[in-house]
DNA sequence: TTATTGATCCTA
DNA sequence: AGGATCAATAAT
């Protein structure tokens, strides 16, 4: 384990927080932090760089045809984990948000690890902020498949997300830090809806972009 | 029932 | 530019 960055104390999001737009929670995510809780103790620590919202009637989102075995928990209450296979061979995260019915979701696309698990491969290692820079990525990175959907975040659950610290809010609110709004990736319908948000110049953000 | 698609990532 | 690889969805 080759430690990155350090971290304080974090305070757990409650579902309630959560129970929002995707597009207010969206960019509210960015600088807080995804921790993933194994049953051996160990816990890993990731600074959420970027992210995407998914609403209802938005072409884009799984959920915006019908209800399925794979999006119902979309329609469920928030704070829950939707995972999905993706190409036949990656994961992607996201944090259910919004009311009770109302079918959205938050997709978590990168992440700035505080260490690089054990069971990443050397050559990947060598450049420790993008070992979960990619919503397949970041999922690869902390062993999260489909076994974890429709499972809720919570500090006794194997994933929980904490509050941005007050150092980040801090940053924010001297514009230190900026956040940048743009348009989704990947997409083929509803791609010019600015709906994914990124910290701007971090190192973790999925690809490189220019401003 | 079979065919196509996809909120990705890596290699060349 | 192309391939890996498979569940969900669309088409037959």
């Amino acid at each position: 384990m080759k430690p990155i960055l350090t971290h304080s104390s974090l305070t757990p999001i409650p579902a309630p927080w959560l129970a929002r737009s995707s597009l207010e929670v969206a960019p509210d995510l960015v600088g807080c932090t995804l921790v993933r809780q194994f049953d051996s103790g160990l816990a890993l620590h990731g600074l959420i760089v970027e992210t995407e919202a998914y609403t209802p009637g938005d072409p884009a989102c799984h959920a915006y045809r019908n209800r399925t075995a794979r999006n119902a928990v979309m329609f469920g209450s928030a704070g829950m984990a939707y995972v999905y296979l993706i190409y036949g061979m990656y994961h992607c995260l996201n944090v259910v948000t919004d009311s009770d019915g109302v079918p959205s979701a938050v997709l978590i696309r990168a992440l700035q690890l505080d260490t690089v698990p054990d069971w990443i491969d050397d050559r990947q290692a060598t450049k420790p902020h993008r070992v979960a820079a990619g919503p397949g990525k970041l999922c690869r990175a902390l062993k999260i498949d489909l076994s974890l959907t429709a499972q809720p975040f919570g500090v006794n659950e194997p994933l929980w997300l904490a509050h941005r610290s007050s150092a980040f809010q801090q940053a924010i609110d001297q514009a230190e830090i900026r956040l940048v709004q743009t348009t989704r990736i990947g997409l083929t319908q509803g791609a010019d809806l600015p709906w994914r948000w990124y910290i701007q110049n971090n190192p973790a953000v999925s690809k490189k972009m220019i401003e």
